[in-house]
DNA sequence: CTTTTCGCTTGATTTTTGTCAAGCACATCC
DNA sequence: GGATGTGCTTGACAAAAATCAAGCGAAAAG
């Protein structure tokens, strides 16, 4: 691909890691790095696998999965454009605790994990922004954890879908509550309004993914949309309409 | 208290955040701090709270707890000796996540926000030390999350006492290690040697609180730990005796 | 156009876990 | 000594979620 290169400097360029360290430890950071366009269900890297990339999504997103030596697997997180994973392996030197399974066509950033290491000692501004990387992805799994082990289904659920609303509708557009017409559900961003009043939402995961990282089966998580309904909960294929995301927001905390 | 500044430094000397960052940045991390010797029982802070402070425990343990709204609630994880706490949150100037409750009494530095953040960006070998800190963090939450979406009770008991016991006899080669009544095991073989034998491992909480960071009631506990018995686990009171370790690991991996 | 496949839902049933209640060993307190 | 509490276990029961089994509609493949 001869727009490869420029489109991945472009890319990578609008991350939150490029902001952060800036044009010339970035540049040094993709000394030896490749570039990978991958379709949905590519395996970046398997659980056990010694880590020898840190990977950047500059465009799609990307399930980190694990099995722990069981049949079935599960989802522990997602990731999408512009976040650095899985730093820690990489940086301790140790096997990956997950898989990572491309979810959606994306376009991947393999930076070699002994350079990053040296990088990483060698540039206080990449340990710097590395701090606030992981600090951030601490606080996604604190999250996760506290909902696995005091939530039940259908409250997981609200919980994930009102931190969606809040997601779309916050950092952009704050603005007043108003009557969220159903628009053209936008595969990048779904549309929201802020705190009060409906918002529509749209699912960027098939089901099945949904239903594994809110750990729970696909069958309980249609069992559980059938239950937010009671509470103003409207799912049409991937698009997701709440009438009240405070009423969903006070299932969450107090139901149980 | 006039010992109360000598035993200070000389606990927070022998921890792994001195060992990285060298006396200079240690010295002036410990600028406005305070040291409290608190009993079981404390509360450090509240989940929902600012975060003002950072938290270096000398000695004692800390049970990070949540209860997201609910009546009842639940451990997200244990820190100990040596431990740094909760940074992301003081990091990204967001309120805690979780609150944190002293388990044994303790003696815990608190460490003032904004003088770190200041440290963090002023001291490249603080941010570098935070990024080892924080990504082994992130590991112990994503083999919780493996844990809690894909293995049923007993099989988190199991994979817990096999960590117990790996973290026991493997670093340290337990030396001297913990004078748990039964000698019992292999002998001349002290604590699991991370292959095969048998191991005695002592509880360090009371079974409430394990059961709690296990992600299950006192009473599934109790009847996990029955469960176990059929795999050469027999405890009694804090000590519990593992016959095979390979066997429990066995376990916890297949059993399905 | 027809057939197959896939993603999702729904129902019936079982398994797992939580809840409620009782009881025991052991400590502390009066 | 006896009363009171606490930490843990056990049993009986209820709730939650997984599993098994169809079934349906839409997209993909023939």
């Amino acid at each position: 691909m001869i727009t490869s290169r420029t489109t991945t400097w472009e890319l990578a360029r609008s991350t939150p890691l490029f902001s952060a360290v800036g044009e010339a430890v970035m540049s040094r950071l993709m000394r030896g790095a490749l570039v990978q366009v991958l379709p949905k269900g590519a395996v970046l890297f398997e659980e056990g696998a010694e880590a020898n990339f840190v990977h950047l999504i500059l465009s799609g997103s990307v399930g980190l999965t694990a099995s722990a030596g069981k049949p079935d697997s599960t989802v522990v997180e997602i990731f999408r454009d512009g976040e650095l994973f899985v730093a820690p392996a990489a940086i301790l030197e140790l096997p990956y605790l997950v898989s990572a399974v491309v979810l959606a066509d994306s376009r991947i950033l393999f930076l070699p994990a002994d350079n990053f290491r040296a990088a990483l000692d060698a540039e206080p501004k990449l340990a710097r922004a590395m701090v606030n990387v992981l600090a951030r992805h601490w606080r996604l799994l604190v999250e996760q954890i506290k909902d696995l082990k005091l939530r039940q289904a259908a409250e997981r659920l609200a919980a994930f879908l009102v931190a969606q609303a809040e997601a779309a509708g916050g950092p952009a557009a704050a603005a007043a509550g108003k009557p969220v017409g159903k628009e053209g559900a936008a595969p990048g961003a779904p549309a929201g309004s802020a705190s009060g009043g409906a918002s529509t939402i749209a699912l960027r995961e098939p089901r099945n993914m949904l239903a594994a990282r809110l750990g729970m089966t696909p069958e309980s998580l249609s069992r559980a949309f059938a239950q937010l309904e009671a509470e103003g909960v409207v799912s049409e294929g991937r698009a997701v309409h709440i009438a009240d995301l405070a009423r969903l927001r006070r299932y969450c905390a107090l139901e149980g």
